[in-house]
RNA sequence: GCCGCGGUAGUAUAGCCAGGCCAAGUAUGCGGGCCUUUCGAGCCCGUGACCCGGGUUCAAAUCCCGGCCGCGGCACCA
């Protein structure tokens, strides 16, 4: 069926369809997240409460990027918020505190609020006196016994000390009475619940931050909440309506309702979703840690394009569009996904397509004398959809690098903008042979690109496979260094790129085809 | 081992709560075609799935039971 014949079908049958429309246009009917259950417009309050222990990776920016969503879809206000309670074993790192804000920017994930909860301290130490003095909370100062005894269904028999007792030890707590395991603070759950890790659950432990300094508060605090202690608190006092979470924190929403319960205070809705892998791409936090570690110089940091970081995306050249898409589009369903790469590649590249100018590159360059009667003007769309043209002059004796899988494959070959070539290999010669593009077309002869040799920069391209970065080298047009750092570029008939470095030669990472 | 959650095409997702309009929609992938001075974009056509077994019902992807598989959790981590 010809065009013609299909616009008018479409005309005839579904005329509301048959207005022209632009990729963008379809793309802004994206899919809508379901609606939040318990919502009001204009009452939500979402958070994302990252731990500043590293950079964002792709997984991280699913609550994030959902949080925001339907904090903007409700008319609410979105929160973000460090958890940053664990001096110890968890130490935050200064610098991700602005890795994270940076990422989240990029995302266009906009907050309304933020709050650092190392900066919080006395409201939890405020919350802790209220569960001790309501009796949902003790001070448990059996030591590593008192985990032993709810392990068998007891518990401590400082539990049902009176609440001015429980007072008066917390006191001793804060002033330093108590070392590291000897006092803890817990909220009372049910010493026998099925689930060992529910019962009792630690609100509150001492950590000695003499040894263990805290990157923000340094040693000014030595009595530090739990996760599930200071999360309850902030959503409470922030006033946070939905919380969405991965759902390994389905076990602590069920340690938090009990504290919720306990102070009457009116617990969020909690929304669990399923953890978010990358095919080919590793995002473990401890994983990239590790490699990092053990091959030294071989990775470049959180920003490696091999990494499933949102910084490693970014400089491969994923567009925070193309992420946006990806994760409204997996909704808040709880199972695991494994994003395919395909999918993501497939989004940003229509995301790249209409914003990246086209650049002849060529890989394994050879080269070829021209030979013609006369010079000629070469004419090279800088963009298909706009009118711009970069302009050769190629004259008889004129030296072109083309690439050398093409020459072998075909023996004729139009030179795009230019004209139509025989190919002599042995000679490294092209003969011109005219025709134009129409008959290229007709006789099938491969419209490639090609690099003028006097005007070409050398370009190394990085491409990210697995854990390896395959190096390989090539040249491009002169034009290439009217880009900058950051920019993408269709190297015409190769694929996607984001330069990364500049200078005498020019480094690009490969994003996708 | 113990607790919890889930299983729709190669991948991802819609539908499941309120059973029929679902011989299951969409995206991507794959195959074919159109268009095009790129093997890109766009357009058209095609391909391909309800984990298994029972039950309830006039009717089940949807409800119930069992099995299998997958995932999460079982910290003085977040």
């Amino acid at each position: 069926m010809g065009l013609e014949e299909q616009k008018r079908i479409l005309e005839d049958e579904y005329p509301e369809l048959a207005r022209p429309g632009r990729a963008g246009e379809k793309r802004a009917e994206t899919k809508r997240l379901p609606p939040l259950p318990g919502a009001e417009k204009g009452r939500v309050v979402t958070r994302f409460a990252p731990n500043p222990d590293f950079a964002m990776h792709i997984g991280n920016a699913r609550p994030a990027i959902l949080s925001h969503e339907y904090a903007r879809e409700y008319r609410g206000k979105m929160i973000l918020r460090f958890e940053d309670t664990d001096p110890r074993t968890k130490t935050p790192i200064k610098e991700a505190y602005d890795l994270i804000r940076e990422d989240l920017k990029w995302l266009g994930v906009k907050w309304d609020e933020e709050h650092v909860q190392s900066l919080r301290m006395e409201f939890f130490y405020e919350a802790a006196r209220e569960a001790l003095e309501k009796g949902c909370a003790y001070i448990d100062l059996c030591g590593e016994a008192g985990r032993e005894l709810l392990r068998e269904g007891k518990y401590c028999k400082t539990r049902d000390n009176s609440p001015e007792w429980q007072l008066g030890e917390f006191d001793k707590m804060l002033s330093g009475v108590y070392g590291e395991k000897e006092a803890v603070v817990r909220v009372k759950t049910d010493p026998n619940h099925p689930n060992p890790s529910i019962r009792d659950w630690v609100a509150l432990r001492i950590i000695d931050t003499s040894k263990t300094p805290h990157p923000l508060v340094g040693d000014k605090y030595i009595v530090w909440p739990t996760y599930n202690f200071a999360v309850t608190v902030d959503d409470h006092l922030m006033g946070v309506t939905h919380v969405i979470r991965a759902k390994e924190h389905e076990v602590n929403t069920e340690k938090q309702l009990f504290l919720y319960k306990c102070l009457r205070w009116e617990p969020p809705r909690f929304i669990h979703i399923g953890r978010l892998k990358l095919e080919g791409f590793i995002l473990s936090k401890s994983f990239i840690r590790k490699i990092m570690d053990e091959n030294p110089g071989k990775f470049w940091g959180f920003d490696d394009p091999r990494f499933g970081t949102i910084a490693g995306l970014r400089r491969r050249g994923i567009t925070p569009e193309a992420i946006r898409e990806v994760i409204l589009h997996l909704g808040v369903k709880h199972t695991e996904a494994t994003l395919s790469w395909a999918n993501l590649a497939s989004i940003n590249r229509k995301i790249l397509d209409a914003r990246s100018d086209r650049i002849m590159f060529v890989e394994s360059p050879r080269a070829f004398r021209v030979s013609m009667d006369k010079c000629r003007e070469a004419s090279i769309p800088v963009h298909p959809d706009r009118p711009e043209t970069r302009k050769y002059r190629i004259c008889p004796g004129d030296i072109v690098y083309l690439d050398s899988r093409d020459v072998e494959e075909s023996p004729r070959v139009r030179l795009l903008g230019l004209d139509n070539f025989s190919v002599e290999k042995e000679r490294s010669l092209l003969e011109m042979i005219g025709g134009g593009v129409e008959y290229a077309r007709k006789a099938s002869i491969p419209i490639i690109q090609w690099v003028p040799a006097s005007r070409a920069v050398d370009v190394k391209v990085l491409k990210p496979e697995g854990l390896e970065l395959v190096e390989s080298r090539g040249v491009a047009e002169e034009a290439i260094r009217n880009y900058r750092i950051g920019d993408t570029l269709q190297f015409v008939r190769y694929g996607f790129i984001r330069i990364d470095k500049t200078g005498s030669d020019v480094t690009v990472i490969y994003t996708h085809d």
